[in-house]
DNA sequence: AGGTAGACCTGGACGC
DNA sequence: TGCGTCCAGGTCTACC
């Protein structure tokens, strides 16, 4: 499902719900989702440890114990909640794991497509572990500096639409949103990265802080099946400019907004406004 | 180095 | 209603 302003919205509902309390016990339905762990010692793990806090890193969902981090990757369809056991704020038929807390509610994950994945580490290499030590700077609040996207974009050959959801460029931009800030970048996704002007390298900086600031806002973009940690829906979808557009108007100049396949994603433009 | 296809999975939408 | 096909907020690996 989900992109940085999705996974965002999850941390800060689970933080809220959970934050301070210990997990008495854990029950796990599909086993593979215990990625690079066995499941028996996955379990030992987090038994009886409290959980301090729940925060993100671009798509990744963190965890934070004592001595350990959990993390959880959504990937396409992995949803949290906070219930009681006997009730389910998802699909029951997709619940893969299950945390009983100290304050009796458990913690849940669901995914019908499997995807997900869960991992623990000690707190001490957990970055490098995980991978995420790889992952680039999440562009809010302007924390990539225009140097550093502009040195890394002189040196790719890649097309632009590819170089922005290169989670080692930066991380937490998915589909839905590298649409949607080339098309306020004024940038034709199949553009080759090193021909980008300044200007444009700055237009994209903006636009990915914008438009990533703004979706945080609105609790995210809820389209298939994405729903917050309580199945509250987020409100961006309303402000899609091209994304699941194809073949309507294009808000800017009127022409028909075009969809093709690049870097293996579906990808919504318009071939007026960005080139 | 970059591109693409396939793998991982399931379910919803759509066409016949 | 039912079956087949295509598509999906992600990432990884294998191969050109």
């Amino acid at each position: 499902m989900p992109e940085l302003p999705e996974v965002r919205t999850v941390a800060v509902f689970l933080n809220k719900k959970v934050a301070n309390l210990s997990i008495l016990n854990t029950e796990c339905f599909f086993e593979k989702m215990i990625w690079r762990n066995e499941v028996n010692e996955f379990k030992k793990e987090v038994s009886n440890q409290k959980i301090l806090r729940v925060l993100n890193y671009g798509k990744y969902l963190m965890f934070e114990f004592k001595d350990w981090m959990m993390i959880s990757h959504l990937r396409m369809e992995g949803k949290w909640s906070v219930s009681p056991k006997e009730i389910d704020v998802y699909n029951k038929n997709h619940l893969r794991l299950q945390f009983e807390l100290s304050n009796g509610e458990y913690l849940k994950y669901y995914d019908s497509r499997k995807f997900g994945t869960i991992e623990i580490w000690k707190k001490d290499d957990y970055l490098e572990l995980s991978g995420m030590e790889k992952l680039g700077p999440e562009p809010l609040n302007s924390k990539p500096s225009f140097q550093y996207l502009k040195d890394k974009a002189a040196k790719s050959n890649s097309l632009i639409k590819a170089f922005i959801l290169d989670q080692s460029v930066l991380c937490g931009i998915g589909n839905i949103y590298a649409n949607e800030i080339l098309f306020a970048a004024n940038i034709h996704p199949e553009r080759i990265t090193k021909s980008l002007s300044d200007k444009e390298i700055n237009k994209i900086l903006k636009a990915s802080n914008q438009i990533l600031e703004r979706a945080i806002n609105l609790k995210g973009t809820s389209i298939h099946s994405y729903k917050s940690g309580d199945g509250e829906i987020g409100q961006f979808q309303n402000e899609l400019k091209v994304h699941l557009r194809k073949d309507e108007e294009c808000y800017e100049c009127g022409s028909k907004i075009v969809k093709k396949q690049v870097a293996g994603r579906g990808t919504y433009f318009c071939k007026i406004c960005q080139h």
